[in-house]
Parts: structure tokens; sequence; C-alpha cells
DNA sequence: CTCTATGCAAAATATTTGCAAGGGA
DNA sequence: TCCCTTGCAAATATTTTGCATAGAG
């Protein structure tokens, strides 16, 4: 399972695009981080993406890929997975989609979801911002 | 929205019968903690119990508290529910539900969930132990 | 040139662990 | 009695923050 060719350019042209329109600078740090993640289908957590950025960058500093992973956050960049006990996952896959967290080894799948799972845009009355569906096998 | 008298009655003696059958000593501390969390209907952190027991038992520790939780959570007399940059929220609601987490205020609220929510038992190829669906609002 | 991002270190949060003493079964 | 639990304190883990400097637009 990986991301294809073509996904990732979509996925890094969309950053690009998010970036400008919100006056975000793109620096290599920004990019290398959203990169990473935009080709990664192992939802790493900030500090596996810290780990990877780092090989390029050697003087990266953890708290600026936390602080970026927050904010391409806040932009619908990517969503923000918790899970209980451990740090949270990040994903780049914007696409509705649920997760199944093996509590044996602590992986994130992606799954697929059935029609109905598409959520209506309201719920008690307000705007859903984000939807997580999460099995835990 | 309150736990009905009968339903916290229930939720007590599930929560008896399962201590005994698990050989888990009922301490007053265990018995304070589920008792809150299974009247509550705000999905308390381990603090907030922390806080209320506190007013009974001057000396409970916080320790405590999250150690009983996380047995709790094991032996599936409660669910955790993790809340992206905040302190985990459980819930003594054991049917399948979901939560709707409004992020303007942090509060938690329930929800029913359409007939096809229902989820098969197994997911990829797995038994699913749990169910997570959250709406951030 | 201006403004934000970065890197570092320290702080803030959240949760877990080790251990001596106490108390349920 | 035996073993698990409790309470305390310290350790861990995770994430955020303050600030001086660097670098993108």
């Amino acid at each position: 399972m990986t991301v294809t060719p073509q996904e990732l350019k979509a996925r890094m042209e969309n950053f690009k695009q998010v970036c400008r329109q919100n006056k975000l600078p793109q620096t290599p740090q920004k990019l290398a981080i959203f990169q990473h993640l935009a080709a990664s289908c192992t939802h790493p957590s900030a500090q596996e993406i810290y780990d990877r950025v780092k090989e390029k960058f050697t003087n990266i500093s953890l708290a600026t890929v936390y602080k970026n992973l927050k904010k391409f956050t806040v932009l619908g960049l990517c969503i923000e997975i918790p899970i209980p006990g451990g740090a949270n996952r990040y994903d780049a896959k914007l696409e509705i989609h649920g997760h199944a967290v093996d509590t044996a080894n602590g992986l994130v799948h992606d799954l697929e979801l059935p029609k109905e799972y598409n959520y209506s845009a309201q719920v008690m009355g307000r705007q859903v911002k984000q939807i997580h569906l999460t099995y835990y096998i």
C-alpha cells in the first residue's frame, strides 16, 4: 500500500496552493515535513516525521515539526489522529475515511467506508469540522 | 441530560459483577471513581473525577484514578475517548454510540447513531474491540 | 525590508511507574 | 495471611511556549 505518484503530486500541489492562499512561507522544513507526510501511508507521529526529516535537515527541531503539523491541521492539509496512550498520528489523506488501529502493534490502517458513513454536514445544529471513525482491533 | 437512576443502578451492578468475575477488590476508591463516572454524562477526564472523588477521599491520589480508569477500560467497564491536544475523557455508557466534541468549549456529547453504523464485528479479518466515532463541531 | 519561521531550551500537560505501607478477600 | 491496592513522588512522554536569530517573500 503506497501513495501513488499522481496522488502525491496532487497533495503537494494542494499544499503549495493552500500555503500561498494563506500567505504561509514555504520553507524547506515545511516542504520536507509535508512531503514526507504526504508520501506516507503509515500515519506517522511527529517524532517519526522528525526522525526522517532530520536525515536531510540535521538541525531541524522537533518543535518545528509540531508547530507545522499544527498549522497544516488547522488549514485542513492533514488530520490529526489521537491515539489513547500514545502520540497523535497524522494523515494527509483528505477524503472521508476511517482508521483501524491495531492494538497489538500500534499500526494504523486506512479504511474505506460504506456510503452510509458519508456524514451529514450538521450535527446538533452545527457544521461538522471533522469526523473520526476509528476501529480498535 | 442525566443518567437515570435505573441506568446508574444497572451500571453499578454490572461493575460489581465484573469486579467479582475478575477478582478485582472493590475498594472504596474504585467504587467512588466508578460511581462518579457512571453517574456522569459529561465524559469527565481523570483530573475531573479526581477532583470530585477527593471531596470524600481527601487522600486519594491522581495516580490511583488513572490506574483504576485504565483497569476499568481494559475490563470493558468504560471507554476512553482520546481528545486531540487534551486529556482523555471517560464514558461509562457501553452501548455503541458516537460523540460530538464541541471544539469551541471542549464539551463532549453523546450521539445516537443510525442503524447503519452498527459496525461489522470484523475489520481486516480481525475482531473489533472498540469503535470510536467522533464528530468535531 | 518586513514578517514569520526556525531552533533551542525550558515549561506545561498528561500519564505511568517504583515502592513502602495498608487493607480487602 | 496473601496479594493487590493505595498514595506519594519521581519519571516519562507528549506537546507547547518564549525568545533570539535566520531566512522566505
